[in-house]
DNA sequence: TTAATCACG
DNA sequence: ACGTACGTGATTAAC
């Protein structure tokens, strides 16, 4: 018995397309040629081989009009038209297919189900094959026979259906499929069927009479309204049960010869997976760039190190957190030498990390490393991680990544160290060949790097900010921030106390114990049992949500409460303090992730530390200074100056020059009182427009966030943009060009690629435009307070002070200070965060300092 | 591994 | 009619 696949591919190709489509991630290689749903697609191809493991497979698409299109001119016709981004992807599909030994078929006027249905004959046919189709189009359920089968693909996984649990799960034989759509139609493709019913009034018919011939032979035993609906749509539903008709005797020649599983055609499937960025799907890499031979030399002792010019080195350490991880060795790599440099002999301070330039691979994580083990390394002048960030390649922690991109191929960190949850040593030899060749993609690829940031024109980016500001973090990251555990653990205590009896009156408020903490637990209880309101089919239990419920009953108000305990003991109390070692911890800040080019912040996130609530503002109480106060000083409203600066608004600009409130401003000039007379609530809409302005704003988000109908929201809107005129033609302005070019930039020259903003699809078109809006702001902001923190670094150190900078976020600047340096600190960090950048409105900072980050309010 | 939730700017 | 604020990270449940 022989066995062949056959596969939908017009069906697969659709599914993964729109599964993708939507996330807003709409993925496309660096040359813009849109890949979501060929990625997708191979991965389905790949995995069907994988489960069947056939002998015979075939690929169907459809082509052209088919006789449904001819005979019946509204078929399809409600149907969105394919967009062009998924269209460009089907000829590569086809590529890839050949590529992978795989036949595929398309014939004139056809769809791809006319051609399944073909085959499926041929099946039913030839007593030596069975068949298996792969679809999720319920459509191909009818060619089920005793040799037949079907795959029916659904969201996560699959239902196979064969005769027999067909029969037994519908009630009907697999051909009445066809009789049951004549009856249901198919909104999808503009099907009529019979108007008024529906999947579950067909099958009863079907039941009592087989057929639709069966169900209008015996039309008078039909009672009532639905005799009506029948009879008055007969001729629909004869034209829907000629259009549901799968074609099973298209006129091809199959020679099933053709349609054998070939052996794959590696170099051309690589060389198609490379074009196309699939650098997960590369079998067994090819040499992409000519490596000249070049002897390995392993260090044995510092005295061994000859390096008479500059050098690209890369330092290995086992994991990602370098805080905590090893270091294995060090690549040294020039058109002289390649050499290793094991740790014991990098302990030893070889003079040329000190002395000679250097070229490397996360400057940070270097530099972190090797201050643990007093190795000193100065003299750094190109960093590729940095500068393919700011080129906007695709980084990860991991240095092949980017190699792959610039088409130089290089092992990836999991395929030599494995992965992160089982790391592990391999042979020594494969690490000192994997360690040089990193360094040696440093060497060979930074002239590349420095032109293009040359062309650019970001060289005061990469030069005078992210370059000094790695240097900036590591000093940060390795002095690390003083924690008091006790206070921790105390808080804990008492916090444990409360969510004891909180979770004791919930289970009380609902009659039985669950798991608070399981929202899927949680909705049964609050919309099954209790039988709250909800929005239709809507489970979530945000807290929005239940924002709206607290006057409904008295236990939404403790499912918030024990929400905030419990995130404020999971993430900030636990989570704290397995963090903490030596009684600091030492965060990792993120230089190269975000897409605005602010920092992030990890293990732990200091960034994110509560400080809205009192419960969790309590948990700054335990951030205490190493030496005498925490010192902090906040940017206010930096992003509404910028905003103010950049469209250039007359009378927003004067309130930051006064120095007036800007929020009250605003709400004095929408609604049109005198500031003195503005009321809270009046402040609190305005300030949700300002912020609004900054996200790149839309009424339904407005209103939404104030909870105001979308309406009102757009009332606020308008009168905002009518009473600062400039804001609209900026905004209009912003988005055009950055139609235009594909992308924004901040002050600096921090360039982000926005391709979503020419997407067809509205909502991507829609998102790409408020990123358009919003990137130029936020990304300046960072820009600007990435360059005071470089600047107050250096004064620092002229000044001879050894107070330190300690953390950061985003617009706040937090020191550990000496108490005999306070003085000079404030007024240096002052004078530069005030003046670091000339904005046509002046920067407003405010300060404060105490004993702990709490008391620095 | 992913989705839901909630902490921050 | 659709379904929408921008940028992050950690934890938990549930697959």
């Amino acid at each position: 018995m022989k066995k062949i696949i056959l596969v939908d591919g017009n069906n697969l190709l659709f599914r993964s397309y729109y599964a993708t489509a939507y996330n807003g991630n709409f993925m496309k290689n660096s040359k813009g040629f849109p890949t979501n749903a060929l990625y997708g697609f191979v991965n389905m191809i790949s995995k069907i081989i994988n489960e069947e493991n056939p002998q015979y497979i075939i690929v169907a698409f459809d082509k052209g009009k088919t006789f449904r299109h001819i005979e019946y001119e509204g078929y399809k016709d409600g149907r969105v038209k394919t967009p062009d981004e998924l269209k460009m992807q089907f000829p590569k599909a086809k590529e890839i297919l050949t590529a992978m030994g795989i036949k595929y078929y398309e014939i004139d006027n056809y769809e791809a189900d006319d051609i399944i249905g073909t085959f499926s004959e041929y099946c039913n046919k030839k007593e030596e094959f069975i068949g298996t189709i792969i679809s999720s189009d319920k459509d191909l359920l009818q060619l089920i026979t005793k040799d037949v089968d079907i795959k029916l693909l659904k969201q996560k996984d699959y239902i196979r259906y064969d005769e027999t649990s067909f029969k037994k799960e519908w009630g009907i034989d697999p051909i009445n499929i066809i009789d049951l759509k004549a009856l249901m139609g198919d909104p999808s493709d503009n099907i009529p069927g019979v108007k008024g019913v529906g999947e579950k009034t067909a099958l009863k018919l079907l039941h009592d009479y087989k057929t639709l011939d069966g169900i209008y032979e015996n039309i008078e035993n039909v009672k009532g309204k639905l005799k009506e609906k029948l009879i008055n749509d007969r001729e629909n539903a004869y034209k829907s049960y000629h259009l549901a008709t799968i074609v099973k005797d298209v006129d091809m020649d199959i020679d099933i010869d053709d349609c054998i599983y070939r052996k794959e055609d590696t170099d051309n499937l690589n060389n198609i997976y490379e074009d196309l960025e699939f650098y997960s799907f590369l079998k067994k890499k090819k040499e992409k760039k000519s490596v000249k031979e070049t002897e390995i030399k392993v260090i044995k002792n510092v005295d061994e190190i000859k390096v008479d010019k500059d050098v690209a080195v890369y330092l290995e350490i086992l994991g990602t957190n370098y805080h905590k991880s090893h270091i294995i060795g060090m690549g040294v790599y020039n058109d002289d030498i390649s050499y290793y440099i094991p740790l014991d002999v990098l302990k030893q301070n070889p003079k040329f990390l000190k002395e000679n330039k250097k070229y490397t691979y996360d400057l940070k994580k270097m530099l972190v490393s090797l201050k643990y083990q007093n190795v000193d390394i100065d003299n750094v002048v190109f960093d590729t991680m940095i500068a393919g960030s700011l080129l906007d390649y695709n980084m990860k922690d991991d240095i092949s990544y980017l190699a792959n991109q610039l088409d130089y191929d290089l092992k990836f960190y999991e395929n030599i160290y494995g992965k992160l949850s089982k790391l592990s040593l391999p042979d020594e030899e494969e690490i000192i060949k994997e360690t040089i060749n990193r360094a040696r993609f440093i060497w060979e690829s930074k002239d590349e790097l420095n032109k293009k940031i040359k062309e650019e024109d970001i060289e005061y980016l990469f030069n005078e900010i992210e370059m000094p500001l790695s240097i900036v973090l590591a000093d940060m990251e390795y002095t690390g921030v003083k924690v008091d555990s006790q206070i921790l653990k105390n808080q804990g205590e008492s916090i444990k106390i409360k969510i004891e009896l909180v979770s004791n009156d919930i289970y009380n408020l609902a009659g039985e114990k669950f798991n608070i903490s399981s929202p899927k637990q949680l909705s049964k209880i609050l919309f099954e049992k209790l039988d709250l309101p909800h929005k239709k089919n809507s489970t979530s239990t945000a807290i929005d949500v239940l924002n709206k419920l607290r006057e409904v009953h008295p236990i939404i108000d403790k499912i918030i409460e024990y929400r905030k305990l419990t995130k404020v003991y999971n993430t900030y109390i636990e989570g704290i303090l397995s963090e903490i070692k030596d009684g600091k911890v030492h965060t990792i800040y993120t230089q190269n992730l975000t897409r605005t080019g602010r920092l992030s912040s990890i293990e732990p996130n200091l960034q994110n530390i509560p400080i809205r609530d009192q419960i969790g503002r309590d948990i700054r109480k335990a951030f205490i200074p190493n030496f005498d106060y925490i010192y902090g000083a906040d940017y206010s409203q930096i992003e509404l100056r910028i905003f103010t600066h950049m469209a250039d608004i007359e009378s927003l600009k004067q309130a930051f020059i006064k120095g007036e409130d800007i929020h009250t401003k605003t709400a004095s000039d929408i609604f049109k009182v005198a500031p003195s007379l503005v009321t809270s609530n009046q402040r609190r809409v305005a300030k949700a427009v300002n912020f609004g302005i900054i996200y790149g704003i839309s009424s339904f988000g407005l209103g939404d966030n104030v909870g105001i109908s979308n309406k009102e929201a757009k009332q606020f809107i308008d009168t905002y943009l009518m009473t600062y005129p400039g804001i609209k033609d900026y905004m209009e302005k912003t988005v055009k060009e950055a139609k235009e070019k594909g992308s924004v930039k901040t002050l600096f020259g921090r360039k982000r690629n926005i391709p979503e903003i020419n997407n067809t699809v509205y909502l991507i078109r829609q998102s790409g435009e408020r990123i358009a809006l919003n990137t130029p702001i936020q990304g300046t902001a960072a820009d600007i307070i990435k360059l005071a923190m470089v600047k107050v670094y250096k004064a620092l150190k002229d000044n001879n002070l050894k107070s330190k900078m300690i953390i950061q976020v985003h617009d706040e600047l937090v020191f550990d200070v000496y108490e005999d340096e306070i003085k000079k600190l404030d007024e240096i960090v002052t004078e530069i965060m005030d003046n670091v950048y000339k904005l046509s409105v002046p920067l407003k900072v405010t300060k404060n300092y105490g004993k702990s980050w709490y008391d620095a309010k």
